[in-house]
DNA sequence: ATGATGAGTAAGCAC
DNA sequence: GTGCTTACTCATCAT
């Protein structure tokens, strides 16, 4: 059950006040530089209250947007782990696998080997000590 | 940088107004019972908005916990994540290794598998079908 | 009523 | 000042 936490469909964010006097869009507050807006600041009387207020009305926007990089890194993040994990799950199974073949391979020519050994013994052929340590 | 986040050091969190009557601190409010609660509030006699502002108190600082318990759940299933990261680290370097000494291992019994037959047949030793066929 | 979680706000640290 | 991270509050969903 997914819910929408979306704090903006209840009354579409508190427009943070559209300041006094500069009355600025949210969007245009965070992108414009502090040289321009201190431009604007000084450009239209604003009290050095409205001043701060704006300035104060940046930051939180801005930390806004800090908030919610910060959740998405973390969910990408989280994101990540599971990929890695998933990946990981699968080369071990192809290492099983590969084990499981050589076992198999292992032990198909260890019968052979110890066939022919066997087979000398019986048949009293003598094998020369080099092979024997090899 | 860990850095020390905790609002409580700043001031101690923001009291939440001991309530305007019925003086209890945080921490007895969030445990004791709904039951108990509004006895004491009929005890006392408290007016319709202190029960209700008792009431929203009580719901923030039952928040405040469930927030808490928030964060370290998504800590420890990081962390957890982590650990199952670093086991199967573990395992893949078992795996590794056991595929190598097994490697080792089938070239090792390949070689001198192939030295005795070799030496079957510059001696001209008959070996039987069944052996081949093994 | 209770618990969990997403989004937003504010504080504090690092740069 | 900017960006990140944490604790907290609140809305909302599920139980």
């Amino acid at each position: 059950m997914p819910q929408d936490h979306r704090k903006s469909d209840r009354k579409s964010l508190p427009p943070l006040s559209p300041g006094p006097i500069l009355d600025i869009s949210d969007d245009e507050l965070v992108s414009i530089s502090v040289r321009d807006l201190n431009r604007q600041l000084k450009l239209r009387g604003l009290s050095r209250e409205d001043i701060v207020r704006m300035k104060q009305r940046r930051r939180t926007l801005k930390n806004r947007g800090y908030a919610a990089s910060c959740r998405i890194k973390r969910i990408e993040q989280k994101d990540e782990l599971e990929t890695e994990k998933t990946q990981e799950w699968r080369d071990m199974e192809n290492m099983q696998d590969d084990i499981k073949h050589m076992k198999e391979e292992l032990s198909s020519i260890r019968t052979r080997y110890e066939a022919l050994k066997k087979f000398a013994i019986n048949n009293k052929i003598p094998i020369p000590t080099e092979l024997e340590n090899l």
